[in-house]
DNA sequence: AGAATAATCGGAGCAGTGCTCCGAATATAT
DNA sequence: ATATATTCGGAGCACTGCTCCGATTATTCT
């Protein structure tokens, strides 16, 4: 990668992180663009879809939650382990506003730049979960698919104003939900 | 209102429901009006904004959710109330493709022509969660924003491929949580 | 009937969007 | 210093939401 490009591909990174923690995940790329001081080509080609850009801002947040499953796997109660990588994923999910919907779609989309970090969460997620269900603590009929499904939801329900408040105590409905058998 | 302004009207209304049917509810409204062989002027001055054509398609459904409500709560044990009208609650909400969002704006914006039918709707939710709660059977940590914000979430779950298919499913998780104290 | 009027119509126009494409500028290697 | 391979930047296309106003037409009045 030449000095110049790697110079715009750093200042474009934070630039979107400024941009999008204004306007959302759906932010203008043209202005991404423009406050950057950076021509809509040079965007397009470091970032060939709006997904890819995401994904360069989200990876090191998605590599820490798959970390923190590993870990808690390995030093917590299965319980645990479980209630508190779902409140750290809907957590992170909530770091940039809107990216929910892209998450899910991108889910089915192997052509999406999300797609990898979706896969390898949910199953970080359904490992955790299938922990717990052997131990009895969780419900037998739920697999990693809802548990994302339930994660998307309540993350979704964080970047509404009208819901952002209650997401602390729906997640608790929702933890006690799967745990109970 | 003139007889040549009703015709377009109705015919608008059809037309929207077909269009919005195939490309979700922030279809494009120039494309509406085309697909109406109305000029996009007579589409915006019967429906000024996107709410309220939306509110529009949704009302006879809404009506009938708010009705519905008052049936169960005289005719059904409270329990039975609360979880079949959770369940008709969210078909109505998947009606159409993309609304939630827009429901869950609505429900702060009291200039949104959704803002009434969201604020019976929730209150309508919010009477039977109060009855099952006096009985005993549903928790008692929960109020009708919560109750709405949840069932708007499992709609929006039922929007999206990658998860509508499981929304029968979450439904009954999220019914358990509500309904076990 | 015919004319006056008020309501309705339709689309041009503005500012914005995502995304592509290619001539111009420039960093690097020789 | 020159050659070449990368990178840059923005014009351009097709689309969007929304406004505004001259032309058209249904209705009403004489």
């Amino acid at each position: 990668m030449r000095a110049d490009a790697k110079k715009n591909f750093d200042h474009l990174l934070t630039t979107a992180r400024d941009v999008i923690a204004e306007h959302g995940a759906d932010a203008s790329l043209r202005d991404v663009a423009r406050r950057a001081d950076v021509g809509l080509g040079t965007l397009y080609r470091h970032f060939p879809t709006r997904e890819a850009l995401l994904d360069a801002l989200l990876r090191s947040t998605f590599d820490e939650l798959t970390a923190t499953a590993d870990e808690l796997e390995k030093t917590s109660s299965p319980t645990d382990a479980l209630t508190t990588w779902l409140r750290d994923c809907v957590a992170g999910a909530t770091q940039i506003r809107g990216i929910t919907p892209l998450m899910m779609t991108a889910m089915e989309d192997p052509e999406s730049a999300l797609h990898a970090s979706c896969v390898t969460m949910r199953a970080a997620g359904a490992r955790l979960l299938a922990r717990a269900q052997e131990e009895g603590s969780a419900r037998k009929d739920l697999d990693g698919g809802d548990l994302f499904a339930l994660v998307g939801a309540l993350a979704w329900l964080g970047d509404l104003p009208a819901t952002a408040p209650r997401v602390g105590h729906l997640l608790e409905v929702v933890t006690s939900a799967v745990l109970v058998g």
